[in-house]
DNA sequence: GTCCTAAATGCCACTCAGTGGCACAAGCCT
DNA sequence: AGGCTTGTGCCACTGAGTGGCATTTAGGAC
């Protein structure tokens, strides 16, 4: 089987007939379990609703958690790619990996928000249901172990050595710790809001290790909340 | 119902029982799981081995993994109870935590090595069962969150610092760090063992934001190897 | 010790996520 | 157009998980 992209610059039917199709469970799901709760809706229903077999959504699906954190996964799939193809200089890798993460994430505005929109019901939806909030961490916990190892590979680092997963960890709880913040926004928060406040919880990093119950650093606290001005 | 535990500092019975029933369930699940593997047992297999009903089992548990990840649960539960009753100083909020894991931790000794054996099966089937690290990585995000709650009433933090969750965030980082480190060890590491990897992996974690591809660090990314000759 | 009540257990029927097998349909390539 | 590969739908089934309710067990009052 040739595929003749590069001439016509299109995937093969069979392949956007097989992504039109994962999107329309993704959307469906997102809108019927929003509506009704994770609990309240079958996937015999959600099938029936897209008129696609339950066999085809689990060939498409891990699991019916999955459908839910398809947007979110795609971002971390970006991510894991980008590290791939990274340069390191002399900067802290911390430092390589928070400008990755924010270019990953900037990459993942489609020009009419419906990524944010997605990771926004995502994300109301994890909150709400343990299942959801479990498969999601352990897909991000399973991409970070991915990375770590290109790291590894690509830096020469011991196998021992705890830090390049420190760093990623560190990394992830940033983007969690802006989700939180980005969803808790009133109104409709827009992809640049999350990447807005992305950059204020990088900036508040420092501190997660020197801040105390009354220290000198009263000010800066304030860091994530300014983010919101912009 | 009275309890009239500090007369005879005994749980009722009724208690003592049902404490029995769910180290059985546990012991036995860890047991079964290791030597089948997680799906090579059902629910029907285990309650019958231990002589209990399924409807028992799931007054017990949430679900088939909370058997598995039990005995973490029960020092994230320890943590979770300990900061409640922490003094805080004007040490940073990062080092009380840290000295208060390593405190819970050390305290789930219980002389005969029990509970570590425990949390070895544990991480070893978390490992190759995705549903089990999944329900894990949630339980301990879920404390996080309660601590976390804990920490901004204590310490009066704003509800947007993002600093005591990503504080925390890195503490449970380095706990997994360690837990990893500790069963990759030759043999059957001891509880004293995991104490000495998480003492390790926390003496890391200031160069987990700053160490680079080639920087002057290259001398202390030994740590976490050195304290395995202790 | 007896009796009553509260709490725990077991049994049962059931739902629904998830799985595997296989026939049929659709797309691809020559 | 024909043949082959890939994808889909149908179906039967398993096992985790749930709710209802009868029975058993433990606890407390007298």
């Amino acid at each position: 089987m040739t595929t003749d992209i590069s001439a016509r610059g299109k995937l093969p039917l069979r392949e956007r007939k097989k992504l039109r199709t994962r999107a329309a469970l993704v959307d469906t799901a997102l809108a019927l379990f929003t509506e009704r709760g994770f609990d309240g809706v079958t996937l015999d229903e959600l099938c029936e609703t897209v008129e696609v077999s339950k066999r085809t959504f689990f060939r498409n699906f891990a699991g019916k958690e999955q459908v839910v954190s398809a947007p979110l996964e795609a971002m971390w799939n970006g991510l894991r790619d980008d590290v791939e193809h990274l340069e390191f200089g002399h900067a802290p890798v911390f430092e390589v990996l928070r400008e990755t993460l924010l270019a990953t994430l900037t990459r993942m505005d489609d020009g009419d928000g419906a990524w944010a929109a997605r990771v926004r019901l995502s994300r109301e939806l994890a909150e709400r249901t343990p299942s959801v909030a479990a498969h999601e961490l352990q897909y991000c916990d399973r991409t970070s172990a991915a990375v770590e190892a290109t790291l590894r590979r690509e830096l020469g680092l011991d196998p021992g050595d705890p830090r390049p997963r420190l760093a990623l960890d560190l990394l992830v709880a940033s983007f969690h710790a802006a989700l939180r913040a980005w969803t808790a926004r009133p109104g409709t928060p827009a992809h640049t809001d999350l990447v807005a406040d992305l950059r204020a919880v990088f900036a508040a990093v420092p501190e997660a290790l020197t801040f105390g119950a009354h220290g000198p650093s009263g000010r800066q606290h304030h860091a994530a909340r300014d983010a919101q001005d912009e």
